[in-house]
DNA sequence: ATTTTTGTTAACGTTAGGTTAAATGCTTAA
DNA sequence: TTAAGCATTTAACCTAACGTTAACAAAAAT
């Protein structure tokens, strides 16, 4: 027997489209559910679980981000893939904090949407404590890109973060203003816990505040013996 | 709703049998047309669009093949089944290069055509999401033809590309922006994943950095152990 | 006061990537 | 069949990126 197969929940308006990319990801073993519109994806959403959701942006009457929202409210772990125009591009989508897991411009390659889905399949079951793979935070005025690994202040050029710059600041972001403790990061980071990764981590949290000096309202603070917290004060100020 | 039914040109000229057979297939959700010979079933081809055709090979005046010859001249995807006499084997179909998706033998089980039909319009609608490889992209000034696998800078002489420059950058420019992991280059192109084909890729993506030193807006970034990322600065700029 | 924890910078080793050139493989045309 | 002309791979060498560790300073806790 084999392991029971994955479901997704495709909502994409155009109806020819719609059924080819269905018919394809169904050739390549998931189950999947078609929706032809905001409204009906989120009744077929409601009615049963699914593992990751394939969402076109552009949609009359219901757009994917307001459904993913809406989604997102019933799980908020759930993986969202979304269809995008070519001509949206990374300011469009910053906008919108919807934490996409991914997203794809139309027209694409099916072999590439495959890749995409398997990995964020594979991504999520081996992450065992159930944190969202959000990759866009915003940070006072910066803004953090987790997937390509930058970290923008306002219009400047994007400062490149290294692997673990990128993943102990996303760790820091998705604690925002709420203690981040020591063990959680080397835990999920450096993968153990003593002296030396310890140190490592402080030597990153030193890079981290450099990068973050920009910004006189954010900042990390040390919680002796505990952790870290990141603090971003006035965010709903004057 | 349902998407809308798929069409399908009959060439049969036993009248009986064609509208049997028609009848059938109309049951079965498919829009018929029934041509008598290969004049009316040429004229009606041309007048109309279809997703499949099913011609009778034996027929007076314009036989199966010949009409199908015609067929393919303008338009040489669409699937054809051919139905034969029972009596004309391999041999005989060899002759004629036609690229038939299928042949049936008279009389068969209508059945066994439906089930046809399904298999090839299935496997049509999929290749061409396959290869809705979209081949042609704008990037910053320059034009790639992915398909003659050529890039030209603005008025400039196109510049031949191999079929390898060509696959790599057309993938990066599926993922213009965006991340494209060394592992989907390295899978979807080189069909393998080592140490060997992956410094056999940066090779490449020498030498497309060097075709795109061109135009300054437009560069491959690498993210460190992930991938390359195409930048096309200033997209929609002042 | 003294120990422990944290902040920070710098040095180091390792690995990934950048680039050029040579070697190999493939196709084609003489 | 061979040689020319490509495309592609492999090799070699170099630089950049990363992460760890060490060293020392400062802060916090005891």
């Amino acid at each position: 027997m084999e392991t029971v197969n994955k479901k997704i929940l495709l909502v994409e308006d155009d109806p020819n489209f719609g059924i080819v990319l269905k018919d394809y990801l169904s050739m390549n073993d998931f189950d999947v559910t078609l929706a032809k519109n905001g409204m009906e994806g989120y009744e077929k959403f409601r009615k049963d679980s699914f593992d990751l959701c394939i969402l076109d942006v552009m949609m009359p009457y219901k757009d994917g981000f307001t459904l993913a929202k809406e989604i997102r409210e019933k799980d908020e772990n759930i993986p969202i893939i979304f269809l995008t125009a070519k001509t949206m591009k990374e300011d469009v989508l910053k906008g919108y904090k919807v934490g996409a897991d991914d997203y794809l411009n139309k027209p694409f390659d099916s072999e590439v949407l495959l890749f995409k889905i398997k990995a964020i399949i594979q991504r999520k079951s081996t992450e065992s404590l159930a944190d969202s793979k959000q990759f866009e935070f915003e940070i006072g005025n910066f803004h953090l890109n987790s997937k390509l690994r930058f970290l923008t202040y306002k219009d400047e050029e994007p400062i490149k973060l290294s692997p673990k710059e990128n993943e102990l600041l996303r760790l820091l972001a998705l604690h925002e203003n709420d203690l981040m403790p020591r063990e959680l990061a080397l835990t999920k980071i450096w993968r153990d816990d003593n002296y030396f990764t310890s140190r490592s981590m402080d030597v990153y949290i030193a890079k981290l505040r450099k990068y973050l000096k920009k910004d006189e309202d954010v900042e990390i603070l040390n919680i002796h013996g505990e952790g870290f917290r990141l603090v971003v004060k006035s965010e709903a100020d004057s």
